[in-house]
DNA sequence: CTCACTGCAAACAATTTGCAAGGCT
DNA sequence: AGCCTTGCAAATTGTTTGCAGTGAG
């Protein structure tokens, strides 16, 4: 456990925010004070890598047109997300229904499932209320109709 | 409607594999004749864009660490996609409870849902019977867990 | 002392872009 | 003639790697 891991674990356990590689990186460093060590992206990427083999941060894949976020996971329990496709806001949720429709609309495929990732995209309250609603869409959100 | 857009076209609808823009390039490439257009990579990301704006194609997101792929969608109804993570095949499934329970699951929140993106992880029957199950799982599978 | 961990910069892969040449109409 | 569409090569982005230096135990 070196000082630099210390301060990535922070970082994610400091926050409920899903964050990018990138913005952990530039939080580290920004908030470094005389005598902390340096950080390097690098470090960065290979730490969540470590800590996400150890189901210690679970990464969070909105969409190929934004970065990977991370999450932390200690202390809590599986969830999807939420996604407005306006303000990128992320919200969780979760529902042992749905989960349960998930496999048995699977089931007779005969796979071993292993995991699963959802995402449901749609405009907040927020943006909605605020006017421009289906205004700006942002390009490529690529995702399966319906 | 150039020649080569022409040939794009054909190539994905004449398959119902999900292609990636470099399998579609490369396939086109190969079997072209005499006196057939040459055609670049750059022309295939820019014709998937426009045929998925114009709802000719839709792209399958497997996760960060496969490339892109496309599907036609003329003719089709939505569905989901189940993958098996040692082979890479992709099952497409649909399930209009799934659909309802989904809807359902995130309706207090208030957003307006335009669409959602559900992949299903898990070893299909073939590679489970061909032994090594569980073995090679790829690096960087990063998905949400369950 | 050793060996895992780090920073740096270069490498990467998938995709996008600028630009000049081509080709329809 | 004029504008849309190409091909090519160079640029981008997010992430990974090789390598030599560093620091914890």
């Amino acid at each position: 456990l070196t000082s630099q891991r210390a301060a990535i674990f922070k970082a994610i356990y400091g926050t409920h925010r899903h964050l990018t590689a990138d913005e952990l990186f530039e939080s580290i460093r920004d908030s470094r004070r005389a005598g902390d060590p340096k950080i390097s992206r690098a470090t960065v990427y290979r730490t969540l890598s470590l800590m996400e083999e150890g189901e210690y941060v679970e990464s969070v894949d909105v969409g190929r047109d934004h970065a990977l976020r991370y999450e932390h996971v200690l202390g809590h329990h599986h969830h999807d997300h939420l996604v407005c496709i306006d303000c990128g806001r992320v919200v969780e949720f979760s529902d042992d229904d749905l989960e349960e429709v998930q496999l048995a609309s699977v089931a007779h495929y005969g796979f071993e499932i292993t995991s699963h990732r959802l995402y449901i995209y749609g405009t907040c309250p927020e943006c909605l209320k605020s006017g421009k609603s289906g205004g700006k869409k942002k390009r490529r959100q690529s995702i399966s109709s319906r």
